[in-house]
DNA sequence: CGCCTTTGACCAGCGC
DNA sequence: GCGCTGGTCAAAGGCG
């Protein structure tokens, strides 16, 4: 999981990375691999992936062009999407142990405690391969899919707007995600997932199961708008932003052409406008 | 009643 | 060592 030929890359500079999009080696790796570390990990069946490379380009939640001021130079394209893949997770441990609890791992060689303090080490002591997208909604909860229960609301240094803290209802998950609001674009909801879901069932609240198999799974209908976070979608994203890197270094166009228009309504208040992805925030 | 959010307290990591 | 900050816990209360 982790980038083996960039085994000493913190994450100071991997955003360092980030904020330099004429580092050319930054897109030279499978953008295929950020997917799959969160579990969402593609069958590469051809069909699929000629589909998304025929013009397809999954929309959901872009549902208009949009410009947003990021830390690239492309700033100032008119694009709805900008994505950004940020170097791997300095987490030996993570890669190492495959899919299973970080916490399990990590306790066993400590010494006795009470338990909860030794949790908690657990919890400080692993962390998890992490992505980051940014999206234009007004929307602080984006539904992606799965569900979520808030555990903590942070005051964020340097931000009026205050962090939240999220944990999959699974109880055998250990993903977490942090949701807060960009101070420089407050329209900007900043996502970051951290950790693999190990589960396939993706729940809605309140609203039933769906499946890998579910006909509203983007996966297996692609008339339908998929349910978010799609890896298609993502993967798209970033096959468009590798395509374009290889060739000019810049990101992506808006697909002004092909791209269809958001039809669906019932998008509203999914993922928004994805702006940029990001690895290791 | 179960699940969720809220919120203050606590803890660990990090920089100085 | 100290203070700051981010991240987590857990009790309390709300809601369907």
């Amino acid at each position: 999981m982790n980038d083996p030929e960039n085994p000493d890359l913190s994450n100071e500079s991997a955003w360092r990375q980030l904020t330099a999009p004429d580092s050319d080696d930054f897109f030279d790796r499978d953008t295929s691999n950020i997917l799959s570390d969160f579990s969402w990990n593609l069958h590469h069946s051809s069909s699929d992936h000629h589909r998304l490379d025929s013009g397809v380009t999954p929309t959901a939640g872009v549902r208009s062009p949009v410009t947003t001021n990021l830390h690239s130079s492309t700033s100032s394209c008119s694009s709805s999407l900008a994505v950004i893949e940020v170097s791997t997770s300095n987490n030996p441990s993570a890669t190492s142990s495959s899919s299973e609890d970080p916490a399990e791992n990590s306790t066993a060689a400590k010494t006795p405690d009470t338990p909860k303090k030794e949790k908690k080490k657990a919890q400080k002591r692993i962390r998890q391969p992490r992505f980051a997208f940014m999206t234009k909604s007004d929307v602080d909860n984006l539904e992606d899919g799965y569900r979520w229960r808030k555990y903590g609301q942070k005051a964020v240094k340097n931000s009026p707007f205050p962090r939240s803290y999220y944990r999959c209802t699974n109880s055998r998950c250990t993903v977490k995600k942090r949701v807060e609001r960009s101070s420089e674009d407050p329209s900007v909801v900043i996502t970051t997932y951290e950790g693999q879901h190990c589960h396939q069932n993706i729940g809605f609240p309140r609203g039933g199961i769906l499946t890998a198999h579910d006909p509203r799974n983007f996966t297996s209908h692609h008339h339908l708008p998929p349910p978010l976070p799609n890896p298609y979608y993502y993967q798209e994203l970033l096959h468009q932003l590798h395509r374009d890197n290889t060739s000019s270094t810049r990101l992506p166009q808006p697909t002004t052409g092909d791209a269809p228009a958001v039809s669906n309504p019932s998008e509203e208040g999914l993922l928004g406008d994805i702006v940029q992805t990001m690895r290791n925030p």
